[in-house]
DNA sequence: GACTAAACTTGATTTAGATCAATTTAATTT
DNA sequence: AAATTAAATTGATCTAAATCAAGTTTAGTC
């Protein structure tokens, strides 16, 4: 658990001790827009959907939590209703800590906030790269950009895997399964990927693709 | 100063001591991407531009900031270089804290953090919820909602004061500066709204507006 | 107040991508 | 393994919005 893991073995307990522990079968919501969540959820097992409803009902995918991760955040340090939604993906088991008692450990130990603080910070700049991107690219760059990403984070040398359904991508690429679908055969045509089975994906010319 | 008028009039004497102040002219660049910014901007005087560029060259507004709001957060609690760009619209009067100064200040007073994470998680909010929209919404709908948050925002009753020139707000709605002429006729003829003088814009309807 | 440079508007055209529709393929479930 | 459901592909069509172009208004400057 990464903003806890600078602690003190000591500090470490006291934390667990007032930590609960939950599981959700696939597919059960977590938290839904609109809930009064006081709690920030830290993955333990399995992967969490986090996604969004527009003005106009449209859903789109935030991100994917996996084990490590944490959520809930938002509803935390301000005084606000949650205003996205969680959802299993799998059967997942997830730590609890309480408004109340994260603010207590937060004054005590006041390094806990500034590994919250960098985190907080990596993830607006997430957010907002990922906006001006949509403001600004067409899909084809985006998906680029995305693939690229992935290679970044990823081990293999030159094959990545998808880190979800080609749905969920266009959902979180702000586009449909068809336009996803299509563009990805063109950057095969074009010699930029290679399309494996499962997830995978070859990049055969990482500089190609980064420039369409 | 949001951040930190929570605080004792003691703790602010010293929190001021460390603190420096600049100007900057109209159009100056006060930070660029790339720079090794390690000092959070506080507004004193005037108004800032955010904007950043995407890969592909092209900007994008992030937001425009007034007396009381702050900058440079995002390369102060993370190893990183700024990634945005930060322009004087007009004669403007920062103050500045140095980034050890500041560490020093939320290790002694970790109310403070919790001030500056509840402004993370608003910014996150409306970072995020900006994605959601560019991702799932038309110019119009994305023109409409904007205009009703002026409204939340202002203080007369039906009348608003754009916040910025329409080639900005172009930049910050991710279109351009044609469509968003074009769409604002638009919702004037179907009598959601009056263009008036200056920047000004009358809201005649704002439930049809919100339906658009 | 005249001059210059932006900002804004309006029109004509083009294009990226959504939508609709019909299969095909791949996962789940029984 | 068969059956059922969901995901993915491919094609045809439609539409929102970008782009290109030219003119007008507004604001800032000398």
């Amino acid at each position: 658990v990464p903003i806890f893991n600078h602690l003190e073995g000591e500090q470490m307990e006291e934390i667990m001790k007032v930590t609960k522990s939950t599981s959700f079968k696939k597919g059960e919501v977590i938290y839904r827009e609109g809930d009064i969540s006081d709690l920030l959820y830290i993955v333990s097992k399995g992967k969490i959907r986090i996604y969004r409803l527009s003005e106009s009902g449209k859903e789109q995918l935030v991100r994917i939590l996996n084990p490590g991760d944490f959520t809930g955040e938002l509803a935390l340090f301000r005084e606000s209703i949650q205003e996205a939604y969680a959802e299993a993906m799998s059967d997942t088991d997830v730590c609890m800590i309480s408004r109340n008692d994260l603010q207590e450990f937060l004054l005590k130990y006041p390094t806990i906030s500034l590994k919250i603080l960098s985190e907080f910070s990596n993830r607006l700049e997430t957010s907002e790269k990922q906006t001006t991107r949509f403001a600004t690219e067409k899909v084809d760059t985006r998906l680029a950009l995305f693939l690229a990403e992935c290679m970044e984070s990823g081990d293999g040398p030159m094959e990545i895997e998808l880190p979800m359904s080609k749905k969920d991508l266009a959902s979180y690429l702000g586009t449909t399964p068809e336009t996803i679908s299509r563009k990805l055969a063109d950057l095969e045509n074009e010699g930029y990927i290679k399309q494996k089975s499962g997830r995978k994906i070859e990049i055969l010319d990482l500089d190609g693709l980064l420039l369409v």
